[in-house]
DNA sequence: GCCAACGTTGGC
DNA sequence: GCCAACGTTGGC
């Protein structure tokens, strides 16, 4: 069984129509630099994994679709450091899967007891990339409209 | 190692 | 634009 992750991101910046636009609908997810999320892809993210692509610092904040991991956690390159210099920040790849028809709204996810432990609700919550546990991204997924099954094979 | 200052995230 | 809640930096 896959892992499930959210990945935030602000659409103005690189969206859900941003990935599915890309060749073979695929991009590197680099430019993160935080260190708890870096451990992350590093060392957690794994291909195959599926990720809840999230849309933030817009109105309404909301999950538009889902993504999966294609490679596993690389060395990000794009703060200009070259192959000689170990390195410090962490990307993985990810292609895109699907738009939820139905967009769950940070609002919406609040309402909900099945993800009233999801970290992206949590006070304070900075992470931009987070995981969830499988159950709660069937719940994502199934208020988003689609059918969680097809993406947890 | 402490902590004040500063920068960033992200909902509202 | 505001501001709470972080994370990072750097002087000491």
């Amino acid at each position: 069984m896959p892992r499930c992750w959210l990945f935030k991101s602000e659409p103005d910046a690189f969206s859900i129509d941003d990935l599915a636009a890309c060749p073979k609908k695929t991009s590197g997810w680099d430019g993160v630099r935080n260190y708890q999320a870096r451990n992350l892809l590093r060392d957690e993210v794994k291909k195959g994994d599926v990720v809840i692509f999230y849309h933030s610092s817009v109105r309404p904040p909301a999950a538009v679709g889902v993504a999966e991991v294609v490679k596993s956690g690389y060395p990000d390159r794009s703060d200009g450091s070259t192959e000689s210099d170990p390195p410090r920040w962490f990307q993985v790849d990810l292609r895109y899967r699907a738009h939820l028809p139905e967009p769950v709204t940070l609002e919406a996810m609040r309402s909900k007891k099945a993800l009233e432990n999801l970290l992206l609700l949590r006070k304070g919550n900075r992470l931009s990339i987070l995981p969830v546990e499988n159950k709660e991204f069937q719940a994502i997924i199934r208020a988003g409209g689609l059918d969680p099954a097809k993406f947890l094979s």
